[in-house]
DNA sequence: GAAAACATGTAACCGGTTACATGATTCT
DNA sequence: AGAATCATGTAACCGGTTACATGTTTTC
């Protein structure tokens, strides 16, 4: 249910269509939440049956037109109201997790393979999320700059804050995670040469 | 699709009861693959149609009856399979980051309230996860147990280093989640009280 | 004129969540 | 006799995934 949320989050901002929001998808809010457009356009119209966001049809070209969206107040309402109510945690269901606690029943090789996928995947996410804080210190991300823009200037110092906090911490789990299967490597290292 | 594969885990080692395999997910597997029994039950009767498992039909007092479940040789390949094949990792979708993303939408009290829950809802995870290690370590949980039991002498220690391997993941896990929270809270502080 | 980007969806499926539902056995 | 535990499900719903589907506009 935090698609709606998210969705929300970038129309405080301003105005968008759901392309605009898509590819903010590919980018900044997909960092941390990740939705595909079938899943987008959909949701936008239910969010505007529900009253928290309203389309304006603008003419795009001769004959093409495209719907921006904006949060009504009850959007910008139910948004704070998530925002200030308290999270509810899922179970932990964890593939690589799982896959590590009966490491013993796969190959070496496949052991290894795992480990490195796994190292591989954190590094990738981790260059993004890299990129990502460069990109907020040097004011480079367009929705950061759209965003501070229509912030109080005494806000804005802690809108940078809340956004360098949170690639910070994905950042910390990525290197947690390529620690963890480097120490994996170790471990099927002293089973697969031992002496 | 994960939940077959920790149903087969658990069946490598021994025939289970759905009852039995229940009460694992509350605690050993359910620590990296929460399931309810709502989804237990289902997914045994769908596995013994694909020919992983079978059932033995056991009475149970004068009446009562319960169907014991063993990894099938087409169920133990399976198993076998997965533990072997690359493993795809799912987009990412984390509510708390997102949240934090956006945490100068919350006042500062629901800020905090969202971060000391972050630490509380880990803190828990922590304490359980340390106490299984505990267990591995003592070998006194039972399910491991059995499994050292049906293991060849020569993989026992490998065995048992996968598992210590899996909580001491999960734990710094934990930790991180801690730490970062922490230092949200100190952030936060920076903006309350600032001088 | 072709390719890239803009724009917006539908449909089938699947795994997981929540709530409901029931009955037997064993322990105290 | 009552509580705890053992035992096994069904059903409605919902969010997310994957595949499919289509047309316009802008840029090169």
């Amino acid at each position: 249910m935090s698609l709606r949320y998210a969705l929300l989050a970038l129309l405080e901002v301003g105005p968008l269509t759901g392309y605009d929001l898509q590819k903010q998808f590919a980018v900044s809010v997909g960092h941390v939440w990740h939705a595909p457009d079938s899943q987008i356009y959909p949701e936008l119209r239910k969010m505007e049956a529900d009253g928290l966001i309203e389309a304006e049809v603008i003419p795009w070209g001769n004959q093409g037109r495209k719907r921006q969206y904006h949060a009504t107040e009850a959007g910008v309402r139910t948004f704070v109201d998530w925002m200030n109510a308290p999270l509810s945690y899922s179970r932990v269901r964890d593939p690589a997790h799982l896959r590590a606690a009966y490491l013993e029943w796969a190959t070496p090789d496949a052991a290894r393979g795992f480990l490195r996928g796994h190292i591989r995947h954190h590094r990738e996410q981790l260059d993004q999320w890299v990129a990502e804080l460069h990109a907020i210190d040097s004011l480079t991300n367009p929705m950061l700059v759209r965003r501070l823009a229509v912030t109080a200037e005494k806000d804005r110092r802690k809108t940078v804050a809340f956004k360098r906090f949170t690639y910070e911490g994905l950042i910390a789990q990525a290197e947690n995670e390529i620690a963890w299967a480097n120490r994996g490597l170790e471990i099927l290292g002293e089973f697969d040469s031992p002496e």
